[in-house]
RNA sequence: GCGUCGGUGGUAGAGUGGUCAAUUACAUCAGACUGUAAAUCUGACGCCUUCGGGCUACGCAGGUUCAAAUCCUGCCCGGCGCA
């Protein structure tokens, strides 16, 4: 993986560039569409593909499950076991910890309303994941088998699914866990990143896989930087930013972290990206991001427009034969109406959601896509004004 | 015509003297969702409300009872059986 920077905007920390793989070169900012169990939901890989994604990020959680590593790895790897040949990322497994862990059967999610209560983090029956230094027990959500995941064995299943580039394994926190046990988990974090490396070492002596080191560090400027420093010293070849944020200042909070990561390695915004969160991380210095809101969203019923977002469900789009966005060029608004897509969710056909996914994806592709142009030609900070001004109009 | 079973909220269908404005499902009306336990989840769903409660309701009309969707009588309507 080789990772150039083309073009950095004054007075901000953001950066175009490209990220060069052996399956395909990536430009920067660039979305990362989400494929955890080997399929973008609802879509072939040929709708991705011609909605224009540049990379593909799967779980090694789910894999490993199901149908197993091995078996991802006997295909050729995950990338080609769904026929999608550009490059690839997998996620470490880390954020299960976290989602199947203290966020398990909660409303908790990995953004916190910036007046979410601190709360205790002891564990909860009926948890499906815990943490301790060795690593993480997991509870198989599918069959309940009992399976420990270690910094060595994630690099190990990581190695055998075959992308592009993949992460270290981490532990994300509860945006509502206290200091204490923020710090404490960071400490852990970093000696499994640096067991990461060494495990990635033995196995991949060619560095043909890029591994990304992560930083967490909650909400806390202290931690944050604490993360970033000794995180950032490591030999990796990109860095995430993951855990929990405060909706209303994730970009401050991936500033602290930018500020003191090397300049020159890309930065990836793990599961970050509603439309201002991606500008906000854009200016504050991150190249890539993942996010399954744009299909989890359009599955859902809520699609993205220039004017914000509408829930396609409602009783006002029944009759409304225009498209969801009258000057969008995605395949959807190109061949239908509001008033198909709501009858199509309304009578629960398996379609809605890949038309759906079709547009969220195409907004948000599109959305990250601009922003590269605009720190291109140097209009970025008007663009999200302008972008946002409407978007977040009441 | 006789006999018999039954008529419950938008629908299906519970309930068979008080804890019933009435289980549940669906439908409807909204909302949530940020490294996917997620084609999921949450709320509302008779009318009015100062959110304490008030009012009208279980085919219709009477009746019994402190109390009726629930028991009795008559009527109306429907299914089935026999003529």
């Amino acid at each position: 993986m080789k990772f150039s920077i083309e073009k950095k905007l004054e007075g901000t920390l953001a950066r175009a560039g490209t990220i060069e793989t052996k399956n395909g070169v990536i430009q920067t900012p660039a979305f990362v569409t989400v494929g955890t169990k080997a399929t973008v939901k609802a879509l072939t890989a040929e709708q991705i593909r011609s909605l224009g994604a540049q990379v593909v990020l799967a779980n090694t959680y789910h894999l490993y499950l199901q149908p197993g590593a091995d078996i991802v790895e006997k295909a050729g790897g995950f990338g080609k076991f769904m026929d999608w040949h550009g490059p690839t990322m997998t996620d470490s497994g880390g954020f299960q910890a976290f989602s199947l862990g203290a966020a398990f059967g909660t409303a908790v999610s990995k953004v916190a309303s910036a007046d979410a209560p601190v709360e205790d983090v002891s564990p909860t029956a009926g948890q499906l994941a815990s943490v301790t230094d060795e690593g993480v027990t997991f509870k198989s959500h599918i069959d309940g088998s009992i399976h420990l995941f270690t910094p060595e064995s994630s690099m190990e299943a990581q190695w055998s699914l075959g992308a592009d580039m993949i992460f270290a394994f981490d532990e994300c926190t509860s945006p509502t866990a206290p200091y204490e046990y923020q710090k404490k988990s960071l400490a852990r974090t970093y000696k499994w990143a640096k067991r990461c490396l060494a495990r990635h070492n033995e196995l991949d002596i060619k560095n043909g896989q890029a591994l990304f080191g992560v930083v967490q560090g909650g909400r806390h400027q202290d931690l944050r930087e604490e993360a970033a420093r000794t995180i950032g010293s490591l030999p990796f070849d990109g860095f995430g930013i993951g855990g929990s944020f405060t909706k209303d200042d994730i970009a401050s909070a991936v500033g602290w972290v930018n500020k003191l990561l090397p300049e020159d390695k890309p930065r990836h915004l793990l599961g970050i990206g509603e439309p201002r969160d991606l500008f906000d991380a854009v200016e504050v210095g991150c190249d890539l991001f993942d996010c399954i809101a744009p299909t989890r969203m359009g599955r859902h019923g809520t699609l993205y427009t220039k004017d914000g977002r509408l829930n396609i469900r409602n009783a006002q789009f029944m009759t409304d034969f225009n498209p969801i966005e009258k000057d969008c060029t995605c395949y959807t608004c190109s061949h239908h109406s509001r008033a198909y897509l709501t009858h199509l969710f309304r009578a629960d056909e398996m379609t809605a959601a890949t038309l759906a996914s079709v547009h969220n994806l195409h907004f948000i592709l599109r959305l990250v896509e601009r922003m590269r142009e605009t720190i291109l030609d140097g209009s970025f900070m008007s663009f999200k004004q302008v972008f946002c001004n409407r978007y977040y109009k009441q």
